[in-house]
Formats: C-alpha cells, sequence, structure tokens
DNA sequence: GTCTATAAACCGATAGAC
DNA sequence: GTCTATCGGTTTATAGAC
C-alpha cells in the first residue's frame, strides 16, 4: 500500500485503455473466427491476436471462453426471435411463410462478414447453457411451425408431419451456410427469391397435370 | 541384433494382440467423436478410451490424427462416388434426380450408427488433404449437376443457374444430418420419401393454375 | 485496461519394456 | 500389439506490475 505521504497523480496511461471499443472487438473476433474454425479450434491466444490485445486481456470482457460462446450464441438466438417479431407475419400461411423465410435470411446473413454462428456449435455449450440457447431456439422454430401447420389444416400446403416438415425447412435454410458467403458472386437478393421460390414449392402440393374440377 | 545361437521361441502375448480388430475399432470410434464433436474438439487420448486402448496404441494404425481424419473423409467420399456410379443412373432427369437423392441418403445416413462426418469437418484438413478429397467431392457434385443441366436443358426442370441450384441440393441434402438420426422416431424410408417428394418439387415448374396448350 | 509471467492441466507423439 | 512413462509444446485462466 502506497503510504499518504506519497503523492500520487493521475498517470497518463502506458498502453491503451480502450474499455468501450475493445468489448465489442473481441465479440466480433470470437464470432468470425468461432464461425470459421469452430469453437474447440479457435484460442483465446488467436482471438486476442486478432483483436489486438494480450490473453490476458481478454479476460476484462468475458469471464471465460465457455461464456463468451454462450453470449454469442444466446444473443444471436435472441435476435432472430426479435427479428421475426418485428417482421409482424400477416395473411395467408403462404405469405407468411414467405415473410419468414426472408425475415431468416436476412437476419442471419445479412452482415457484411460472417455474422452467424452454425447451430453445430451448439455442441461445445455446456448442458446448463445448452438449455438457455435452446429454450429461445424452440420459440423460434415453433413461430415456423405454426405457420407450416395452419398451411396445412387450409390445405395450401401438402404436409404431413408440420413438426418433420419444420425441422427440414429449419435445415434447408441454415444450408445455405454451407456454399453461400456474403460478398461473393451470389447477391443476397438473388439468394432470398431462390429459397423463397424453393420453399414455397417443397410445401406446395405437387404440380396435377389434369386440373381438378 | 540377436546371435544365431539364441534360440528364439514364440512368445505367448502377455497383452491383447487384436491387429484386425482393433484397427477397424478405431476407424469407428474415431468417425462416431468426429462426427458428434468435431475434430479439434476430440483427443487422441479419448479415442483411445472409447476403443478400450492406451493412446500410444493409436499410432499402430495411423501415423498422427491429421491422417486419420484425411483417411476417413477421403474413403466416406470415394465411397459416394462408388455409389453414385453403383446406382447406375438412367431414365429422364426426373427419374435420375430421384435415384440420386435416394442413392445419396442411403449411403450417407444408411449406417447404423452416425456413420457420416459432415463436410464442415473439411476446414480441419492440411491444404494438401483437402485437395484431394475436394477431387472426389467435385466429381461426386459433377454428377448431379449434369443432371440438373440436362433437366433444365429439356425444360422438366425450371433452372436458372445449374451450379448454384446444385450447391443448394447438395446443402439440402446434407443438412438431414442437423435434425435425423439413424435409430430414431423417424424411418429412412420415410426421409427418402420426404426428399425425394421436396427436390422434386423443388426444380421442377411451381404448379400453373391455368393449364398451358 | 493492458501487459508479462506463470500455474496447472492437457495435447500429440515417441521410446522402450513386456 | 499394447502398456507405461515421458518429452515438448499448447491450452485456459490467474496474479501482479505498470
Amino acid at each position: 500500500m502506497t503510504p499518504w505521504y506519497v503523492l500520487t497523480v493521475p498517470m497518463a496511461r502506458k498502453t491503451g485503455s480502450h474499455s468501450d471499443i475493445t468489448g465489442p472487438k473481441v465479440r466480433e473476433a470470437a464470432m468470425r473466427l468461432f464461425t470459421e474454425h469452430g469453437y474447440a479450434a479457435v484460442s483465446m491466444r488467436q482471438i486476442a491476436a486478432d483483436v489486438g490485445v494480450q490473453a490476458g486481456a481478454l479476460y476484462l470482457y468475458t469471464p471465460n471462453k465457455q461464456t463468451l460462446l454462450f453470449t454469442l450464441l444466446f444473443e444471436q438466438m435472441q435476435g432472430a426471435v426479435e427479428a421475426m417479431k418485428a417482421a409482424d407475419l400477416k395473411g395467408p400461411p403462404e405469405a407468411q411463410l414467405e415473410q419468414f423465410v426472408r425475415a431468416h435470411l436476412r437476419f442471419h446473413m445479412g452482415g457484411e462478414s460472417g455474422s452467424f454462428i452454425p447451430y453445430t456449435e451448439l455442441r461445445n455449450l455446456t448442458p446448463a447453457n445448452y438449455e438457455k440457447v435452446e429454450v429461445m431456439r424452440r420459440i423460434y422454430e415453433t413461430a415456423l411451425e405454426d405457420i407450416v401447420a395452419a398451411g396445412a389444416r387450409s390445405g395450401v400446403f401438402a404436409v404431413e408431419d408440420s413438426k418433420l416438415t419444420t425441422l427440414v425447412l429449419i435445415s434447408i435454410l441454415n444450408g445455405v451456410l454451407a456454399w453461400y458467403r456474403p460478398g461473393g458472386r451470389v447477391k443476397l437478393d438473388t439468394v432470398e427469391a431462390h429459397y423463397v421460390d424453393i420453399i414455397g414449392k417443397a410445401v406446395r402440393p405437387a404440380r396435377v397435370d389434369v386440373p381438378a374440377e
């Protein structure tokens, strides 16, 4: 402890003091690196190097690596739910489905950099953290399932098992990650149109060669 | 070197000597663990524990961890190409596409345990190994692209960009991994029928309300 | 707020006994 | 063919200087 008679004056900070800017940078770097290489393959040192600080400094912004992943995944899922609610789906099931597809793709692929951690990273969460994210995921997918079920009831969709179809549709939508890269040769609008078309046709009844009635 | 006068007799092997059985077990364990947790998250010690040997013993069956992943991915891709060729696709594009979908799903999901390492693990290969697997992948996907292109030419498929559509179809097919578990409540036959239906409708022209001609 | 240094655990891979 | 023991390197996370 410094004795009272030793005058202490505010020192010029030797190294940068950038709490407000470093925090977001840590999250952006982690999101990008986790997405690209996977949680297990990325070290805290790599994240730190990407941000431009030493590894120890990261622990001012997250208590540990696991919490960093959890926070990113939870807020991503939360954001998807909010985007879906903000889309304010209305109209017949066919229209609602199209709005859902567009909202999903725009939220998940809209960022300029890889701004979407794939669902497969959920396996790296502790059981307790997984459960919390799962709650949000259930809310999100139930919204889609409701649309599918409504369309199945009214007959505009040819769907036997709404739950199964919903899982398939989600997997199709997330499959975009396997080939689409923001800023690549294919524009987001094209992707959107493509998936609205494909998913629309997938749930609607097959073309009938002999017109009924 | 042992001198000629020292008699050597075949010794009773103290510990198990199971080269013929341990080899496959190592590959099965690695395949299952890589699929479930991802390459980077699985240690050689975990694989060894799953097989029932000590970590050092694994190196009798693979020179290193990277080669283990490479071998599994390369042979998987090779198997897919062979299964596709064995399917002997024939008939009009619509029929060929259905055969391709069925062959793909049966090959990749047919095993009783998780017998399909997802394509995302390709990112864990060294560049040299990646290139070798990529050669096989290109052969496989080109076969699908040929079918799509033929259907587009003849007009039975409503496809603008055959290359793009092929990527989307592959991602849809591989998306099965995201929700389907062999031995679960959904039977493989159901999955097959579902995807034949969805993919067929996705590439065919949309339903026309006013019959042409 | 960031750095350096370090603790404790774990990693891939090898050597040598049996 | 397998085990035990171990090397050298890396990991997450913390302590303390500045």
